[in-house]
DNA sequence: CCGGTTTAGTTTGCCGGATGAATTTATCCC
DNA sequence: GGGATAAATTCATCCGGCAAACTAAACCGG
């Protein structure tokens, strides 16, 4: 008899994962509602009874993932509703982030507050490994036993790698700004911290970051100028994950395959990087963005026409993106964030041009609006998302 | 009182949905199995208790979903199992499908039997659309027909058109290649044959086709090489659909941006399509493919110097969207199926040189084998998952 | 101040469906 | 013919969502 291979059993239902289910449905319907809703509004939305609604929010309260708000006076006959809301400061997802100029963590509770910040300024180019990630360790230890002190639940942590990590496997493969390569990040993480991290690329964190900003679900194509340049698609509010994790590498897209004797020398990398937009503006390699941010606000004819040319490959390159994904709105983060009035033009008028659905969906160009270190708030929200994800599981694994 | 907007209120789980998603879970099971399985066999492998899958099953053949086969020898002890396999005959999915060179339709069973099939071969471009759709229609009211009188439910009915589709709301966009442009293809047909269809681009039906032919949830980059050239995304079998249906348009990929004043001049689809290659090749624009590689087989150096440009435009962007959504396998369909061995080795060394994973994840490249008429295949199967997906829903609809 | 009205939340009995154990069925083997 | 073995069915149980009844807490009008 063959051995009955185990398929994926996560398509069948059974009572016991119900009530799973709809304890998860129950708590992302309080932590992502606009306003906090009380139960009967949150049966209503969600199609639940209320009786079933009630008692999962009782699970929920006293698993101190949701708390009562005192009832609003409202003007209304009737019992008043009592609003739910998410804890506050008892649980918190850790993100990390190691990239060229900096490293850092960054707290995050269910309510989205931020219970706990550090960030070193640090050139890490071509520093060992090992030495950042003790450093790294020395920086998040301390929040890691401060916030337990304080009765917080860690959700677990996420660490942002400017380079490609394997979702599945979990070492870094290659981070080239930082001259990383096949490094076993996790394994190392967890040694000094006693916490087995989530890794994965800043470019896709970061957008996870800009899609909870976002609130309600957004579909976007994120670009995260940084010395690179990175991506990610986001679809419906998630992050568009890939087989491996190894999705949205906008910046090795080709737009201009007969450039030089490489195909890779036509990159959107190599024509719309940091070094080549300053290397193209007469800067030196040292410059940084500010040089050329000062070059453009007097109208130096060389930075202008950089900065031109790169909006150009940058506009191509993300039309074909939206014509093989079919999003139909693009996120300049990171260093096109800070140049978005100076390529905003270009940008959009490339993609009403090569987009295919653009006479019927036009496509919008937005600056990225996550804030500071956008990829340290995505990982802790990654971090996160194991509490909203499946409650009843993690509470299964916390006790 | 903000009138509480109904979420999307598919993810709660209620025990009314429970028996029907097992009922999908148990057909599916059986349909994608690649051997027959027996009850027992389904309960282990999804991971359902023998009791449950007993009775979906005994529903599922009353309903003629499914049937039983004999029990074959086995020479082991004990009660022998009963096969189960998808029933023949008693339900069908029809393709159809409208393109440059012909029209046809396509019926095929939940076993996957072809039951009726017509092709017409005709030039099509610049025909009025209503003169099309009359004449697709006459091709399949008979099947739709002799298939009712015979017994047959029709699961539904879904057309094949090379353009862009709106999946939400229904009208073809544009298909340059036939002409057209917003046309209500739906209503049209939906008059004709009293059967509202599904209408889609002929890429991603043939796609899925050929995700069909290759079992087991594969992940890949699908081009269909036809007169322009289109594409999918694959992802655990399933077809990426995008928000609107109009994913994978890979022939807007541009991978050439400074060749003309326009940076449409340097899209995939103007370098390495049908007509660029015969023009590149030194034959006329009415050339068929067959004379391009007539020319190959003597080696005429015009047409190995206009494949091989096309193969590195090919690889080029296909290393872009590999980049992109992180896909290991890449399938050229139609054209570039009849041209594998003249364009492979340039495909595998760009997307080998470009695509930054492929030192830890070769990519691989092969060419399509769903057979001729992928797309309308890919339609009779899109039919048919509707029964796939919720057989109990799709059964109360035929009551 | 009190009864009526309205809305929120809880209690209660019911019911569908998955489950595991026990039972029946059908084969092989000695 | 009597185990042994495996498949399929039967049956009692249990879990969890549900509708309806009920309680709670507000407003309002007299």
């Amino acid at each position: 008899m063959p051995t009955p291979e185990p398929r994926d059993p996560s398509r069948v239902a059974r009572q016991a994962q119900m009530r799973d289910q709809n304890l998860g449905v129950a708590l992302r319907g309080i932590v992502d509602a606009p306003e906090p809703p009380s139960r009967a509004q949150l049966a209503a939305s969600e199609g639940l009874a209320r009786a079933t609604v009630s008692g999962l929010v009782d699970h929920l309260i006293e698993a101190r993932l949701v708390r009562e708000l005192e009832p609003t006076p409202t003007l209304r006959a009737g019992r008043p509703a009592v609003p739910l809301a998410p804890a506050r400061g008892t649980v918190a997802g850790v993100g990390m982030e190691v990239n060229v100029d900096y490293l850092g963590v960054r707290a995050i509770d269910l309510a989205g507050d931020v219970l706990a910040e550090h960030v070193e300024l640090d050139d890490l180019r071509d520093a060992e490994p090992e030495t950042v990630l003790h450093r790294l360790a020395a920086l998040v230890a301390p929040v890691l036993d401060e916030l337990r002190a304080g009765g917080v639940r860690i959700a677990g942590t996420a660490l942002a790698l400017p380079g490609l990590v394997d979702r599945v496997t979990g070492p870094l493969r290659i981070a080239p700004n930082l001259g990383w390569r096949d490094v076993d990040v996790v394994g190392a993480l967890f040694a000094l911290t006693s916490f087995p991290p989530r890794v994965a690329n800043e470019a896709n964190l970061a957008a996870r970051a800009e899609a909870h900003a976002r609130r309600g679900s957004p579909s976007f194509a994120y670009v995260s100028g940084e010395v690179g340049i990175g991506g990610a698609i986001v679809l419906d509010g998630e992050i568009f994950p890939g087989r491996h994790g190894w999705s949205g590498e906008i910046g090795h897209i080709v737009v201009d395959a007969f450039r030089g004797p490489r195909a890779s020398d036509g990159s959107l990398e190599a024509l719309a990087g940091q070094d080549a937009m300053l290397r193209a503006a007469g800067l030196p390699p040292t410059a940084r963005l500010d040089a050329l941010l000062d070059a453009l606000a007097v109208d130096d004819p060389r930075a202008t026409a950089a900065v031109a040319q790169a909006a150009r490959a940058l506009g191509v390159a993300l039309a074909s993106v939206a014509n093989v994904v079919d999003v139909g709105e693009v996120v300049l983060g990171g260093t096109f964030g800070q140049l978005f009035d100076h390529v905003h033009d270009e940008v959009a008028a490339r993609l009403d041009e090569l987009v295919i659905f653009a006479p019927w969906s036009p496509l919008v160009v937005s600056p990225a609006r996550a804030g500071q270190y956008p990829a340290m708030t995505g990982g802790a929200l990654a971090a996160l998302s194991t509490v909203l994800v499946d409650p009843a599981e993690w509470l299964r694994t916390q006790a």
